[in-house]
DNA sequence: AGTTACTGAGTGATGGTTCATTCATTCTTG
DNA sequence: CAAGAATGAATGAACCATCACTCAGTAACT
């Protein structure tokens, strides 16, 4: 087997190899699912030994988790610095539903995982839902708040039901754009769901 | 064993038995999952022996394969009896919003397979999209094209992104409902997602 | 020589599926 | 109507393919 890059070995090849499994557990994953997928076929994947992956994760669920936290990480970080420009709740929630589009429609594994994959079990999807989904529905929901205290969005709404109506507009787009054999761009939906939302939700 | 009830000879217990191992791979698949549920167990629960599941299934895709069947026909059939004498669009998307969650919320274990197992593989997923969900969303769509033509809603939007967008919404009331620690009614919450989507597609 | 990174054959458990056998019921025959 | 034969639904122990995970060994580097 060729010897991994040695070009330069600033970094040892750690982070590199712990990053090359997660990239091909996704396509694994998304290729087969998670239940299909052997450990054997990530380590094939990534170039590495099955006894490899266990260097770096402790179990194949660990794997799956990891690709959660480390995605919803990143999301979260990046969707922090490109809101705090915007005033306007409108606009943000706007920005809010392009970013959630733009990183699932560019990766359509990275897209399988998270709308199929991690959907698979109750026991994950409350794991999930603990962890970042929960905090993605908050905010959400408190930016529709921000709108309603600004006067711009109807106050008899309920915060919470618009939020998962929201998201729940969005992760379909996201689902149905993975399962179609059509390729279209899946980012520009964003707007035909916020024109719609945001008339539906306006005050007066 | 007791025998089985052979109080009137007319059918027999066949339908009863097939339906039984049915009805528990719903209650076992909704508390383990698809793939952690066992034959074994689904047995167990249904009162009968691993062999006899054979007998009726010829293996455990197939089961989840007719627990979709057999309640997305029966839904389908239900619902065009319960639409069949409503003309306005809008009231007819209202009674498709509360039949949906009508059915859901009134059988947890049902919703959770229908909400969480049956979105746990691409394979899965992508029969299941040809089969029943098709239909559903082009139920939605139609009736919304009505409404379009009728002048009630708005001609420029894309019927089938707005399909899309209120099944979404619909389900992701049902998934969170299921994953939520509190009991709250289900089928209430499609007024809501109404209100706001009405609102949001009315014309002028 | 020591340390760290990696390897991949082996192992042990799991669980879907099969099939030889049982037995209650129904049919046939005298 | 009773005895024997045939039926086939139901059983559950056993089979065996499948993998997640381990670990004794090798390689690479200092």
């Amino acid at each position: 087997m060729k010897s991994a890059r040695t070009l330069n070995s600033d970094r040892p090849a750690v982070a590199d190899k712990r990053s090359a499994i997660l990239r091909a557990a996704i396509r694994v994953f998304a290729g087969n699912g998670y239940f299909n997928s052997k450990v054997a076929d990530i380590a094939r994947e990534a170039g590495v030994a099955d006894g490899t992956v266990y260097l770096y994760f402790k179990s194949k669920e660990e794997i799956l988790h990891s690709i959660f936290d480390r995605n919803m990480e990143e999301a979260i970080a990046d969707g922090r610095k490109r809101l705090e420009d915007i005033a306007d709740p409108g606009e943000r929630l706007r920005r809010i539903a392009h970013m959630h589009l733009d990183r699932l429609g560019a990766d359509r594994d990275l897209a399988v995982v998270f709308q199929v994959e991690l959907r698979g079990s109750t026991k994950f999807m409350e794991e999930f839902s603990a962890a970042g989904f929960a905090e993605y529905l908050r905010l959400i929901r408190s930016t529709f708040e921000e709108g309603q205290r600004a006067g711009v969005f109807r106050k008899e709404l309920n915060a919470k039901v618009v939020a998962k109506i929201l998201f729940g507009a969005l992760d379909e787009m996201a689902t149905n754009w993975i399962l179609s054999k059509r390729r279209y761009k899946l980012a520009p939906m964003a707007d035909q769901v916020l024109d719609i939302f945001l008339n539906g939700v306006a005050a007066k």
